[in-house]
DNA sequence: GTGAAAGCGCTAACAT
DNA sequence: ATGTTAGCGCTTTCAC
């Protein structure tokens, strides 16, 4: 089964190609008869355009790219249908790509920027280290969504929360609750990101209410497992519990490690809250439904998104060039905590 | 910032295009020392090669597409290095394309295959329905994988498991248990594919064992919440204990749905398993991370995988044409059972 | 070992 | 309203 090509079809209408293109691209200036004509060909011989020739053809798209690094992180999945109508909204079009962990996301970024002739492009998580010198090669607008970066450190469009208020945010709560033993799983020893961000907020917090640092009650994710992962949040936990070192209350860097801390603290015959008290950071789904429902810190990703591409349309209509937008983020009062 | 063209770097070293190309596809016939100061002049004027004309002019590629329908299915995130890592072994660069609900997967596929001229496609998930019609215009080698369809209907190869056994298995393994009221949590109203499927090896399994069909113990995905997550599973669950219908043992459609589920019981002030017993189907992760852990049928993921870049490996390289992979799955014994 | 040139499939002037 | 044609940026003969 052959493929037919534009010519093909130009050919088979007895028209020429631009005709065939215009009627397939529904340019206005086509006879209403000669047009149908046309789509009957390309439906009849199943002809489709190549996108390779098309996007190199034209000298500029309404492609607007999100990068995600690390796909899987449930706390996206409540974006991606956001991005998706609001881009629509804009009448970009839009296209979602993955980079996997090994992947150089700035290369991936440089060749989707040609490739696809791209508006903008929205990195939606990773992106740690130097901001400013990553981006120094993309030359079109661009905005940092939910990336581990201080506003300080970095010279471009931004929408994030304030990780390290947040997470002092919830320990407070826990030191508001009576708790004084709060033990935390913070991300992996070389980890620099929202885990680094996460425990310097902890610490805030115990240091404002004069609660003294203990290094036996923070954990870091085991480095041979997904960080991040129930299996992770599930390993050390049953660490933790076995060190002897007592404490009230448990805060994890994100739900799903939380999922996992309450496997160990359940096996291990003691309750929640009743015995040990438990906090997330995140606010996904499945925290809702956990039992006890965990009580988080809730990140409003679907308005995050939004105004990730709001900055972005903003960006490309030349309206203003560099902004930034920190959310707050709201503690989630489930059932997970005990007031002692 | 200006974008360097393959002509930009030829000129400024001083060699002709095909030079820059060969040189930077590593092809041997270069003089080290040309090919040096070309991918010097690369490295320093950050050229990248546009896709678009790379794809464009290659007659053909070792690309080979994964087509995911509904990209969060969590049962799918095991798959997803599998491919990559086995389609690498044979040399296979791969694309990975989500496509959404709305979309048109055969439409997409096409769009796929010329534009980057893919050597064979996998589709993963979805694709119900008369899948030989849909195929017909897919000119080259593709595999199903995890779709819900019946051998006999299908005339592509294929790898999957049997849902209808294995949905058998579960249930009757809940019978040898000793339970007899066993209530099932099937897809929406209207679903034909795994829902539907196992739902029959539901019934086929009571049958077997003498046990009455009762319709009041079946009950449907809510139609006005995705089918399959947490809060489905949450909200049916919770309507059929409400309904005071009698059950020893719930079977959940899917592990995601039976957390829903799990909550909703737990919720109610019953145990799990003393009460009521708990199956799921899939076998991810978070099944053995439950409280207690869900006993589950647990599918091949990783060995689906494989066997569908095999199987399309032999298409490629022409050893076979059709060739249909059933695996069987294990019944994961965990918790959430009671022997009564 | 290297360059010139043809052409992949399409769109968009520019003609007519 | 429609056809002709020049490239988009690259790879790949084919000469040298």
């Amino acid at each position: 089964m052959s493929r037919y090509t534009i010519k093909d079809i130009a050919k088979i209408c007895g028209v020429g190609t631009s005709t065939v293109s215009r009627a397939i691209n529904n340019d206005p200036g086509v006879n209403e008869k000669t047009k149908e004509r046309v789509l009957e060909a390309v439906r009849k011989y199943h002809y489709i355009p190549n996108n390779s020739a098309v996007n190199l053809k034209k000298s500029e798209s309404n492609n607007v790219a999100v990068l995600v690094k690390g796909r899987n992180n449930p706390f996206f999945q409540s974006m991606y249908s956001v991005f998706e109508t609001e881009l629509q909204k804009h009448e970009y079009t839009f296209t979602m790509r993955e980079v996997g962990a090994y992947e150089d996301e700035m290369r991936i970024a440089q060749e989707l920027i040609r490739e696809k002739r791209l508006k903008g492009i929205i990195f939606l998580g990773g992106m740690v280290g130097d901001v400013d010198e990553k981006l120094e090669h993309i030359d079109i607008p661009s905005v940092l969504c939910t990336v581990a970066v201080t506003m300080e450190s970095c010279n471009h469009s931004l929408v994030a929360i304030d990780d390290v208020k947040e997470s002092e945010k919830v320990v407070n709560y826990l030191i508001r609750q009576g708790h004084k033993k709060i033990a935390m799983i913070t991300g992996v020893r070389s980890d620099s990101g929202i885990g680094a961000l996460r425990l310097k907020g902890y610490e805030k917090a115990l240091d404002e209410n004069g609660i003294e640092f203990d290094e036996n009650l923070i954990i870091n994710m085991d480095d041979d497992i997904p960080d991040y992962s129930y299996e992770n949040g599930y390993v050390v936990t049953k660490k933790l519990l076995e060190s002897g070192h007592k404490f009230s209350a448990l805060f994890a860097a994100s739900d799903t490690t939380a999922f996992g801390a309450y496997r160990a603290i359940l096996e291990s015959g003691k309750r929640i809250p009743e015995d040990i008290s438990v906090v997330g950071f995140d606010g996904i789904d499945m925290a809702n439904f956990m039992y006890p429902s965990l009580t988080t810190i809730k990140q409003p990703g679907e308005r995050m998104a939004k105004e990730a591409v709001r900055l972005l349309h903003d960006e490309i209509e030349g309206n203003s060039v560099v902004s930034k937008t920190i959310f707050s983020a709201d503690l989630l009062e489930n059932e997970s905590v005990k007031n002692i």
